[in-house]
RNA sequence: GGAGAGUUGGCAGAGUGGUAAUGCACCGGACUCGAAAUCCGGCGAACCCGUGUAGAGCGGGCGCGCAGGUUCAAAUCCUGUACUCUCCUCCA
């Protein structure tokens, strides 16, 4: 939610900012236009109630003295029914100045590249070497098929597409990374939670998913509950409505959690495989900052998630998102990409934003600063990483010909010793 | 799922139709070499509107879980609803 107030004093600056994320200018003018309204009502049946307020006080003084007050109820009953009136008005108006304004993404910040598309993202940096393969390197679902460990197959029977079951040494890799990556986090500050992953209305609105993005999210015991699309929403969600210490700041929080994403739009899409599933685990980091240290924090959050590849030894390069690509809520994102050989290109692993004051002023998440002002927190949100394409690299980039898959040494201790999956090990009920 | 109780300022806690006690905490001052204690004064989240250089001050609105209703007037009455707690049932 923007700061309407802001947007009051410099239209011209929103028009400018937003366009580059494809609002219209016109949006902004409506959004004003509304803006003026409601103040234009509300001096109306301000001036009304303190009228009726004046005089409810005269009656009630006058009715202590026993005396007649017939003649002033009377009269002041009129003022109740204008006020009414007035103030419908102001509700009307209210819905639909707040329904636009909830619907207006966040400013992008100066450095974030300017583009409506994807294309024209940053290039941060690129990190690692990418492997030489002297025989062709297959597709993670084909290793995980061949060794048994990835089930597709019986998850459609069971559940549908874009589902998958793990099995095995196969179940135990995804643990052993997602362990791994809580413990990298704990040594770096963040304090580990396990959140609900179901959450109400009022959560998915703080966050920013609702209302623009109702259909891309499993609902479930009718409107109000929402399996949770990323660990984001309980975290940051957590301190809604309150005043934080100011000396506990910045808050870091760490979670692991499944994600369920109805993908509404992306049929068609990374149809095979692990990239794109409707139930996915992912470990997720978030952080309240005071307002002047959040743009910092952007970089050591990216910077821990970079950690996890780096220790893992997978390659990838960090990407500046353009104004256009970014979600909704963010001012600016670093997308973390890993390198999957056998489609030869980076995929996308994380996503870091810094939100600014974006969540905090839907959620009234707020600190005092030094003057004992309430501001309203920064908050910082960013995957560390998403498990399953986590899983999807290790199966390609540390593939072998001979079809195993061997193990990171950082993950060999989370893996009981075991470091090679081979086709003799995988699964064990299948090797009776 | 059934029954009951509760929800008031940072905390505790009064208030059953006339416009939110009191205590603690907090802020300012006095006393003191200083602090504690004591005394005096102030302060009741946030928010919204107007005025204003101001997130100062001033004026107004709102404000007793939330949403409606009755009334000149609602923390108080009525209706609905959310959440918390207790007991029963159930369950990991």
């Amino acid at each position: 939610m923007l700061d309407i107030k802001k947007m009051r004093q410099d239209p011209d600056f929103y028009k400018k900012k937003l366009g580059t994320r494809g609002v219209k200018p016109e949006e902004i003018d409506e959004v004003l236009d509304l803006d003026k309204k409601r103040r234009d009502l509300l001096q109306k049946t301000e001036a009304l109630k303190a009228q009726r307020n004046e005089a409810s006080e005269k009656i009630g003084e006058a009715k202590k003295k026993g005396e007649n007050a017939d003649e002033a109820i009377a009269q002041t009953r009129k003022l109740g029914a204008d006020i009414k009136e007035l103030d419908k008005k102001v509700d009307a108006n209210d819905e639909k100045l707040h329904d636009l304004l909830a619907g207006i993404p966040n400013i992008p910040h100066d450095d974030v590249p300017v583009s409506l598309t994807e294309e024209g993202a940053t290039e941060l940096r690129k990190v690692g070497t990418i492997r030489k393969f002297d025989f062709e390197p297959k597709h993670h679902w084909d290793i995980g098929t061949n060794l048994g460990i990835l089930d597709f197959d019986r998850a459609h029977k069971v559940s549908g597409a874009r589902f998958v079951y793990y099995l095995g040494l196969g179940a135990q890799l995804e643990r052993a990374v997602y362990n791994f990556m809580l413990d990298e986090h704990m040594k770096d500050g963040y304090t580990e939670v396990l959140p609900p992953y179901i959450v109400n209305a009022a959560s998915m609105y703080g966050t920013g998913q609702y209302p623009k993005f109702r259909d891309s999210v499993y609902r479930v015991n009718g409107e109000d509950m929402t399996l949770i699309p990323t660990a984001e929403v309980p975290l940051t969600n957590y301190l809604r409505g309150e005043v934080i210490p100011t000396e506990e700041l910045p808050v870091y929080v760490t979670a692991l959690s499944p994600c369920f994403r109805s993908e509404a739009g992306a049929a068609g899409r990374d149809t095979r495989g692990l990239i794109r599933m409707h139930q996915f685990n992912k470990v997720e980091m978030v952080k309240y900052t005071k307002a002047e240290d959040s743009w910092d924090e952007l970089e050591k959050m990216t910077a821990n998630g970079e950690n996890i590849l780096k220790k893992l030894n997978i390659p990838y390069h960090v990407i500046t998102l353009t104004t256009g690509d970014m979600s909704f809520t963010a001012a600016m994102t670093h997308d973390i990409e890993l390198w999957m050989p056998a489609q030869n290109k980076y995929r996308e692993v994380s996503s870091c934003s810094n939100c600014t004051d974006f969540q905090a002023r839907r959620m009234h998440t707020q600190y005092r600063d030094e003057n004992g002002n309430l501001q309203y927190v920064h908050t910082l949100n960013g995957s560390g990483l998403a498990v399953g394409r986590t899983v999807a690299a290790i199966l390609e980039n540390y593939q072998n010909e001979d079809g195993s898959v061997t193990i990171p040494n950082v993950l060999v201790p989370y893996m009981h010793g075991v470091t090679k999956i081979t086709k003799e090990n995988a699964v064990p009920f299948r090797n009776k």
